[in-house]
DNA sequence: CGCGGGTTTGATGATGCTCAAGCCCGGTGG
DNA sequence: CCACCGGGCTTGAGCATCATCAAACCCGCG
């Protein structure tokens, strides 16, 4: 709860009987390593903050290849946006990489919560204008880097991750097979 | 001018005088075919509204090849939202591939529109969000789609940008060479 | 007319993939 | 405590996709 109100207020101040009532709509929830929180083709009906543990989302492509879209780590935001604010059948599965717990914001009470604390249209204004900076810059990445580059960059840009993610999760963020990565890696 | 207030109108509702106060925050302009609306290095002053023509966004890698990030025709924002809302140097440079007309909406007036008309924060919140779900989608794609499966979903998604698109820049969106693309388009 | 940008075509080559095998290592059950 | 199992990592040979470079073409425009 004190991470969430922590990555609140770097973008809005909230009263403390406000931040009283911005926490009531969270629930706490949590899964076990490999368990999942969305599957394809289900509707994202919330969005998740993890306060401790990994979740990650992915999409798999016809041939079964699983492809990284975010990490989440302690105080990252994770959903299928697309899922969640179309109401249409998700695109990605989110998972568990290890243990996790989250606090979960319904989707039904979204609204609800604009309209009794309005600066919270601000506070995910500004979430979603930083994610879509990242997105882009992603893009960028993957359409003028090599692998070995968009490694590095990853690994700049993410080094506590590094550490704890498998060499496979990594090459699937990137966009290489596992296969690659690993010669890639120990090339002289 | 009517077309921002129904840009507007698809996400929130403003009264007559809302509307006016909006408007009164943009200015006229207007660009030239291969005129630059902002260079790699300068900083983002504002934002941009398509009324007429066409406008795109694009990066330059050390080889000195472009990647084009978005193309805006009518109707459509662009910025370099990491310049605009960090106020660092662009990473891209943002040019017009036909004369243009545009709505510019400066940057420190921001702030204070939002303080007169608050649901503008939804609006933009709103915007900020459909875009990422673009951006994301875009990405699985680039990730898990071999280049002709990127070109037929970059037709199927933009049906009218084709037809007036050079194939050089369809290719640069998609992340192949031009050459390439024309051997595909040529092959059976 | 001729110039210049976009497109086409071909030969060659690099990057990264596929498939298959072997290895390492931590976990689990006997 | 040890044997086995499974998942991740490594390594290699062959291959597909897409890039590079160079030349020729087409066509609108000055």
């Amino acid at each position: 709860m004190e991470l969430l109100l922590q990555n609140v207020s770097k973008h809005v101040s909230l009263s403390h009987e406000e931040q009283e009532i911005f926490l009531s709509y969270f629930t706490e929830k949590s899964l076990k390593r490999k368990e999942y929180l969305l599957r394809e083709g289900e509707i994202c009906r919330g969005t998740a903050f993890v306060t401790k543990g990994l979740l990650r989302s992915y999409s798999v492509d016809k041939n079964g290849f699983e492809h990284v879209i975010q990490f989440a780590p302690d105080g990252w935001w994770i959903n299928d946006m697309y899922s969640h604010n179309y109401e249409k059948p998700a695109r990605l599965f989110i998972d568990a990489l290890e243990d996790v717990t989250f606090l979960w914001l319904q989707k039904s009470d979204r609204e609800n919560m604009y309209k009794v604390i309005p600066k919270l249209e601000r506070f995910f204004r500004i979430l979603a204008e930083n994610s879509l900076i990242s997105y882009k810059n992603r893009l960028i990445n993957s359409l003028s880097l090599p692998a070995k580059e968009r490694y590095q960059s990853f690994c700049a840009e993410y080094p506590t991750l590094i550490e704890c993610l498998p060499q496979k999760q990594v090459a699937s963020y990137i966009g290489v097979t596992p296969e690659f990565l690993s010669k890639m890696l120990n090339a002289t």
